[in-house]
DNA sequence: AGCACA
């Protein structure tokens, strides 16, 4: 826990690339707007916008590498791994002006949860700061300028926070939005409640470590591990049986999965799985977490990045795999698993909507992952799917040839956060945009 | 009305 205090702790989980990724970016947004986030950085020489089901994550590609890492280290706030950073300060960003006056908005939500993004729709948040209070959440959010904030609190007081932007369990958040009584905030870390996005080399509140300084708390509170291209997945609630081939199919629908390793931990199954790379990771992660494999709570997901990044299967069995072993696995040896597979599944339950939360926008066209085979009994979209490129090529699923224990009830996949696992540009298409 | 500091 030694050396951490005075260097920023930038984890960069990616290997460098001219072009950035941007996600979560509050709303739309433009190409002119891209350019004019990039060009204080070098050259912009592409951008995408628009892109995902929720249109609120973006690329931009810069003619040079320096380029695309100046922009990255300007934006990186020392207390979160670079993926992060480069969501949050970028959708800080959006609609930016640069300008001297300050003004701050005071505003509250009506239940807990706290959305920085909310603001930045309209202008650089340069610094934000929250408190609980009797009357509720609260934060002060300085933006660059006073006509930032004032088109900010003109457009969102009295509004709600999208739903997209807020865990499935919280209720409608209204925003009360004021013009605050300070002048200048002074943040003195990066932490949990706090941020100056500003400052990259703010350093991180000890509050927001642990022990070793390995976890950094991210600004709604929960914790932010440290990405790996291996997940560790806990099952709750677990009335039906999971078996590796189960496990496999629904982590593939994000990328092929290399390894899988079942194991009995206090009471409850966990597995471990691995991918080639951190971002199929990170995008399964999201899509995935808290979700259950089958309808009406049964087999809930826990997911949260493994410390392993390569895992040492020593057996092909039922409870292990190692899928990148062209030696063709025994599954025919298991030809119980369909009869074992639980009856109430079949009939019972209900055709799956999982995924009908609100963080995942409804909108059936810009649906990316696989959608149920023919005969699933789910309706399938009149309109061809547009899927990334991997979801074609993959060899270890490739569309329509799902394994038979594919039930009515299981779970579908979800829409949004279903980016390609490189930032390169090709698997969006311009026919892909309006 | 209500405004932080690890």
């Amino acid at each position: 826990m030694a050396s951490v205090s005075s260097q920023p702790q930038f984890r960069y989980t990616q290997p460098p690339s001219k072009v950035l990724h941007l996600r979560n970016l509050p709303w739309e947004c433009t190409e002119e707007e891209l350019i004019e986030l990039g060009k204080p950085f070098g050259k912009v020489v592409n951008t995408k916008c628009n892109v995902g089901a929720n249109r609120n994550q973006a690329f931009i590609e810069f003619a040079d590498l320096n380029q695309a890492i100046a922009m990255i280290s300007y934006y990186a706030s020392s207390s979160e791994p670079a993926q992060r950073v480069q969501m949050h300060a970028l959708s800080a960003l959006m609609f930016c002006t640069w300008p001297m006056s300050r003004i701050y908005l005071r505003w509250q939500l009506s239940a807990l949860g706290e959305r920085a993004h909310v603001f930045s729709a309209f202008g650089f948040v340069h610094k934000i700061t929250t408190f609980e209070k009797t009357a509720g959440f609260q934060a002060l959010v300085q933006f660059s300028d006073a006509e930032t904030a004032t088109s900010a609190k003109d457009a969102l007081d009295g509004r709600s926070i999208p739903r997209y932007l807020l865990p499935e369990h919280v209720g409608q958040c209204t925003l009360r939005i004021t013009y605050s009584g300070h002048t200048d905030l002074s943040v003195k870390f990066q932490s949990h409640r706090s941020r100056d996005y500003t400052n990259p080399y703010l350093p991180v509140a000890p509050s927001a470590m642990d022990g070793s300084g390995q976890f950094v708390m991210g600004l709604d509170g929960k914790k932010l591990e440290p990405e790996s291209n291996v997940l560790l997945a806990s099952i709750e609630n677990m009335q039906y049986a999971v078996t590796l081939d189960v496990l496999h199919m629904v982590f593939s629908a994000f990328g092929p999965v290399q390894k899988i390793a079942m194991f009995d931990k206090n009471g409850g199954l966990q597995a471990l799985i691995q991918y080639p790379d951190v971002q199929t990771a990170v995008v399964a992660k999201e899509a995935l977490e808290g979700h259950s494999i089958y309808d009406g709570g049964f087999c809930k997901l826990h997911i949260s990045y493994s410390r392993h990044t390569d895992l040492s299967i020593k057996v092909n069995n039922d409870r292990s795999r190692d899928y990148t072993i062209p030696s063709a696995p025994a599954v025919n040896s298991q030809p119980s698993i369909l009869g074992q597979h639980p009856v109430p599944m079949m009939g019972a339950a209900p055709p799956a909507q999982q995924y009908n939360g609100a963080q995942y926008a409804p909108n059936h066209e810009q649906h990316m992952m696989p959608q149920p085979a023919s005969g699933w009994g789910t309706s399938a979209p009149a309109v061809p799917q547009s899927m990334p490129l991997q979801m074609h090529s993959h060899p270890y699923m490739p569309p329509g040839a799902m394994p038979p224990q594919m039930a009515p009830g299981m779970m579908q996949f979800p829409a949004n956060n279903a980016l390609p696992p490189s930032s390169t540009m090709p698997a969006y298409g311009p026919d892909h945009v309006q």
